[in-house]
DNA sequence: GCCGCCCGACTTTTT
DNA sequence: GTCGGGCGGC
C-alpha cells in the first residue's frame, strides 16, 4: 500500500468539524484512517485522552493501539482510550457504579454463570433449554428491553420473560452484573443522570468506531448518548460485511445516522488495496444482488489477475483432497496461475486459507491436510489453551519436555510461588547469559554460589530436583488410569488447587478455573491411552503413550499456537472468523445451497436471512489478494447420509462468464447450472 | 430411577 | 470426532 492516503481516506481523516461516516470497502485501508485521524487530532489540541477509539474485540483494540503507536509515539500511544464496548463500559460503571446502585466491586459474570443462574432461576437443569433463554434474553437486552417492558410473542417467549424477571432479581442481589449490563447500565445511567453524562462527554471528546455495522441497538444508545449534542465522531463500517445480524448488530444504525444526523458527512472508501480485478468483480457482482443502503463499488490498480476459478468436487473428501493439489501445485508453479500479477516468487503456507460456513467443515480438510502434511492451523477455535490456568500447566509440561526452554521455566518456577523471588530469578537469568546456558542448566552450576546465597540456591535446587524427578516418572508413565495418578499427585505436590483460591478473590471463578485443570489433566490421561477396548468380540489394548509422549505433542500445539500468525502454517477458518484478514489464495469451501446460504431445514429462509449469507459469501470473496477457488459440491453429507448437493445461487451471481462466449460448452454448462441456481432461489426464499 | 449405550446431528461468536 | 438426547434395561 502506497505510503499516503488517497483522496476519499485524506477526506476521511481531515474532517473534524461534525459527524462522519465512513464506508469502509473491503481492503480499503479503515485502520489507516483510523489512526491517521488520531494523529490529526492530536494536531488540533486534542488530549490524547479525550480520544476513544472503541472496537468490538480486544484483538481489535489491541492491533489498534499497536498501529497508533507506531504513528504517534509510545507517549501518546499510552493515554488514549482504545477499548471494546464492554471495557469501556466496565470503566464507566466502577466509577458511577454508586449512582446505580451498585457496589464498586461488583462482579462480572460470565457466559457459564449467566448459565447457571439461569437454570437456578427458570427451575430447570436443562442446559439446551437455559441456554435459548439465555440467548432469548440477551437478545431483548441487546433491544435495551428489560423484564418489564418485553413483550413476549409466544408461550416460551413469555417463560422466558419470567426467567428474566427472576434473572434480574438475582443479580442485582448477588451485586453482579452479565456481559450485556456492561453496555446496558451505562445507557441507563446516562438516560436518566444528566451530570453523570455531561462528564463523560466531556472526558472523551471524540469518538472513533471501528466496525459500526456490528453495534446492537443499545450500543448505538449508548454512543449516541456520549457523543452527544457536540456530535463529534466517526463511525467507520461496510453494510456489505454486516454479518452479525444473528447476534443483535442491526445495519438499521447505519441507516438512521444520515436521518439523525442531518450534518453527517459520508465518506466511501473505494479503493481496494487488496484483491486482483477478477475476485473484485466477482465480489461486486455477488453483493450487486443485495438492495443498497450507500452506493458503493469497489475498485483497484492491480491488474485484472487470474480468473475465479469453480472448482468441482464430488464430495467433502475429493474436495479436500483438491484444495491440498491446489496448495501444493501453486506452491510448485511459485503462485503464477494464468497471470502472476506482482513478483512469482516463493508461495508459503501461510499464504492459503480455506473458509467455510461452519466450523464441523474443518475437519476433512485438517485430515487432507495431515496426510499430506502440510501444517496448517484452524483458526478462532481452541481457546481452552490461552486461559491461564491452562498456561501454567502447559508451561510445566513444557519444561519437562525440554529442560532448556526458558520462558516455560520461569512460569513453572513461579507458578505457585515457592519462595524464589525477582532478585533470585535476575540473579540467575543474568548468569545463564553469561555462560551461555539455559536457566534450568544454570540452576546446578558449580560457580552458582558466586552470585546467590545458600537459601536462594537451596529453593532452586529442590525445584530442579522435583522436576527432574517428575520428568523421569512422566517419561515411565503410560494407560489412562496411572498417567492421571501422575498428574493428579503432581497438582498435589505443586498444591495447585490452593494456589487457584488464593490467587483468585471470587471462589467461583476459582471453582471453574479447578474444573478445567481437571478436564485437562483428564485430556491428557486419556491421550495415554492403554484403555482395554472391546472391538467385534477381540479385546485388546490400545497403544499406551508416556505421559511426555502427550506432553510433547501439547508443547508443539502450543508453540504452534503461541507464535501465532508467524507460523508458516495454512488457515482453516469459518468465514465470519475471516472477516478483517486476508491471504494471497483463498479456498472457499463447499459453496452449495444449503451450506452457503445455510439452511437448517426447519427455519425458513427470509430474505434478511439470505441478504446476511450473501455478504457472508462477499466477506468471503473479498479476502482474496490473487488467486480465488471456489468449490461446488456435487454430492454432499447430510447427517449420515450423502444428498445431491445443488451448486449455490452466489455461483451464478458472481457472473464469472460475462466476458465469454456463450458456445463455449463449458459455458453451457455454467449457465445451466445458474439457471438451476434461481430455480433454487425461488424455491427457498418466500417474498 | 439411574446408568449406559446408541444414534444422530453438527450455524455463525464476542464480551 | 464429539456431545447430547432418548430409550431400554437393570
Amino acid at each position: 500500500m502506497a505510503d499516503t492516503l488517497n483522496s476519499a481516506q485524506m477526506d476521511a481523516v481531515h474532517h473534524l468539524g461534525g459527524p462522519c461516516l465512513v464506508l469502509a470497502g473491503a481492503g480499503s485501508g479503515k485502520t489507516r484512517v483510523i489512526t491517521h485521524k488520531i494523529a490529526r487530532l492530536l494536531q488540533a489540541d486534542y488530549a490524547p485522552s479525550q480520544i476513544a477509539a472503541i472496537t468490538f474485540t480486544n484483538k481489535a483494540a489491541q492491533e489498534m493501539r499497536e498501529r497508533a503507536k507506531a504513528l504517534i509515539g509510545p507517549r501518546a500511544a499510552k493515554d488514549l482510550v482504545v477499548s471494546t464496548f464492554h471495557s469501556l463500559g466496565v470503566r464507566i460503571l466502577r466509577t458511577e457504579g454508586e449512582r446505580l446502585g451498585l457496589k464498586p466491586q461488583f462482579s462480572i459474570l460470565d457466559s457459564d454463570d449467566v448459565l447457571g443462574v439461569l437454570k437456578d432461576a427458570g427451575g430447570s437443569s436443562d442446559n439446551a433449554l437455559a441456554r435459548r433463554w439465555q440467548w432469548t434474553i440477551s437478545l431483548w437486552k441487546n433491544q435495551g428491553l428489560n423484564a418489564d417492558s418485553v413483550e413476549p410473542q409466544n408461550d416460551d417467549e413469555r417463560i422466558a420473560q419470567q426467567v428474566m424477571k427472576r434473572y434480574e432479581e438475582r443479580l442485582a442481589a448477588y451485586q453482579a452484573v452479565d456481559f450485556d449490563d456492561l453496555i446496558g447500565l451505562p445507557h441507563q445511567l446516562f438516560q436518566r443522570d444528566d451530570e453523570a453524562r455531561a462528564k463523560w462527554q466531556n472526558t472523551l471528546r471524540y469518538l472513533l468506531v471501528d466496525e459500526y455495522q456490528d453495534t446492537n441497538a443499545i450500543q448505538y444508545e449508548l454512543l449516541k448518548s456520549l457523543a452527544g449534542e457536540r456530535a463529534m465522531f466517526t463511525a467507520v463500517g461496510d453494510d456489505d460485511q454486516s454479518i452479525y445480524g444473528w447476534r443483535g448488530a442491526t445495519i438499521e444504525n447505519l441507516r438512521r445516522l444520515p436521518n439523525e444526523y442531518p450534518q453527517l458527512k459520508v465518506i466511501p472508501l473505494e479503493q481496494n488495496y487488496r484483491s486482483t480485478g477478477h475476485i473484485l468483480r466477482a465480489a461486486n457482482a455477488v453483493i450487486g444482488h443485495n438492495p443498497k443502503l450507500f452506493e458503493k463499488k469497489l475498485w483497484s490498480d492491480l491488474g485484472d489477475g487470474d480468473p475465479v476459478q469453480v472448482v468441482e468436487c464430488d464430495n467433502e473428501e475429493h474436495e479436500a483432497e483438491r484444495a491440498v493439489a491446489r496448495i501444493q501445485s501453486l506452491r510448485a508453479q511459485g503462485g503464477a496461475l494464468v497471470n502472476a500479477g506482482g513478483q512469482g516468487g516463493e508461495v508459503a503456507f501461510k499464504d492459503f486459507a480455506v473458509l467455510y460456513r461452519a466450523n464441523h467443515q474443518a475437519r476433512v480438510f485438517e485430515k487432507a491436510l495431515r496426510r499430506a502434511e502440510i501444517p496448517y492451523k484452524v483458526s478462532g477455535g481452541q481457546s481452552f489453551f490461552d486461559r491461564a490456568e491452562i498456561k501454567d500447566l502447559c508451561a510445566w509440561l513444557r519444561l519437562l519436555v525440554n529442560n532448556d526452554d526458558d520462558p516455560a521455566f520461569l512460569r513453572a518456577v513461579t507458578t505457585p510461588k515457592r519462595g524464589i523471588g525477582h532478585q533470585t530469578l535476575g540473579a540467575l537469568g543474568e548468569f545463564s547469559k553469561r555462560f551461555k546456558t539455559s536457566l534450568y542448566e544454570a540452576l546446578f552450576a558449580e560457580s552458582l554460589g558466586t552470585v546467590l546465597n545458600a537459601r536462594a540456591i537451596g529453593s532452586l535446587h529442590e525445584f530442579g530436583r522435583y522436576v527432574n524427578d517428575l520428568e523421569y516418572r512422566a517419561r515411565h508413565t503410560s494407560g489412562s488410569e496411572d498417567a492421571k495418578a501422575l498428574l493428579l499427585g503432581w497438582l498435589k505436590d505443586i498444591d495447585y488447587e490452593k494456589h487457584l483460591y488464593e490467587g483468585e478473590d471470587s471462589e467461583k471463578l476459582a471453582a471453574s478455573r479447578w474444573t478445567n485443570v481437571l478436564d485437562f489433566v483428564d485430556w491428557i490421561a486419556k491421550r495415554c491411552g492403554g484403555e482395554i477396548e472391546n472391538d467385534g468380540g477381540a479385546t485388546f489394548e490400545t497403544e499406551k503413550k508416556t505421559v511426555l509422549d502427550v506432553a510433547q505433542t501439547i508443547s508443539v500445539i502450543i508453540s504452534l499456537a503461541e507464535r501465532g500468525d508467524e507460523q508458516d502454517v495454512v488457515t482453516l477458518s469459518t468465514l465470519h472468523a475471516s472477516k478483517g484478514l486476508e491471504w494471497p489464495h483463498v479456498v472457499l469451501a463447499g459453496v452449495n445451497e444449503g451450506l452457503l446460504p445455510f439452511k437448517s431445514d426447519d427455519d425458513e429462509m427470509t430474505p434478511e436471512r439470505l441478504e446476511e449469507e450473501r455478504r457472508l459469501m462477499y466477506v468471503g470473496i473479498t479476502r482474496a489478494r490473487r488467486t480465488l477457488a471456489v468449490n461446488v459440491l456435487r454430492r454432499r453429507k447430510k447427517g449420515r447420509d450423502t444428498v445431491q448437493a445443488i451448486p449455490s445461487r452466489f455461483i451464478g451471481e458472481m457472473k464469472l462468464h460475462e466476458a465469454k462466449s456463450k458456445e463455449d460448452p463449458r459455458e453451457k454448462l455454467r449457465l445451466l447450472r445458474e439457471a438451476a441456481a434461481k430455480r433454487a432461489a425461488q424455491a427457498d426464499v418466500k417474498p
